[in-house]
DNA sequence: TGGGTTCAAATCCCGCCGTCCCGACCAAAT
DNA sequence: ATTTGGTCGGGACGGCGGGATTTGAACCCA
């Protein structure tokens, strides 16, 4: 776990609409049984499917599956992790601007005192 | 695993110096065996050790498994990707965005030791 | 029409992340 | 000094997450 080879290193997507689950994998570096078993913890995955109920993937599938494969295999996140993470991005402006180290600093100060007492 | 119940319920930290294995884990809800075995996983993580190669936990120690905890509970990272993510930008940790419940939950720390004096 | 690809579903597997148990040790209050 | 309860390391154990493999049929394109 936690190849330190990364996205970068995956060829350009070619100027066509639809990637077969092959092609994709090829892409991505990742396995096709592998493809199909993201698809069904991946609710964001959903590759539109023709007749034989075969995937066809478009260029946005195949960007999504990158960064899925960067979350796990860089980042170091579990696939409910990953999952999470996906979805849950627009709660980044829950956050505030405010820099943590100043807030530590004051509580280092603050100890201070509370030893002194 | 994913536990959404966070680190803002947790109990303020004492003011004293050394918290035994057992007061740590009540502080963060983590059995001190997995406290164990997180301190063999995490380098960062050193308790001092007195006679008896008995554990000595420091407030820092103990807000350093509260970080721990939300990584691999909160954010879904495994042990690898969170260790890592501790390493390699500890600096990070302190320069990111803090989320306002983090702020909530120290005033309430902080509230609650003026309140002892 | 035949070789390579893909399908769904079942089954198998390894290693992460603890969990349990143990006798021995320690410490604080009694 | 004894009791009571927390802590020690270490080894065996286990669930299950995250795929990997297998099967047998359907499909596609040349």
């Amino acid at each position: 776990m936690l190849e330190p080879k990364n996205n970068d290193e995956l060829p350009p997507i070619p100027p066509k609409r639809y990637f077969t689950i092959g092609e994709v994998g090829e892409l991505c570096a990742v396995k096709p049984h592998v493809l199909r078993y993201w698809e069904a913890e991946f609710p964001q995955l959903k590759p539109v499917k023709r007749r034989g109920n075969r995937r066809y993937y478009q260029r946005q599938d195949v960007i999504l599956i990158r960064q899925i494969k960067s979350l796990l295999y860089e980042q170091g996140y579990t696939i409910g992790g990953a999952r999470q993470k996906m979805t849950e991005d627009p709660e980044e402006l829950n956050k505030t601007n405010v820099n943590a180290s100043e807030i530590k600093s004051l509580v280092r100060d603050l100890e201070e005192v509370i030893g002194r007492l």
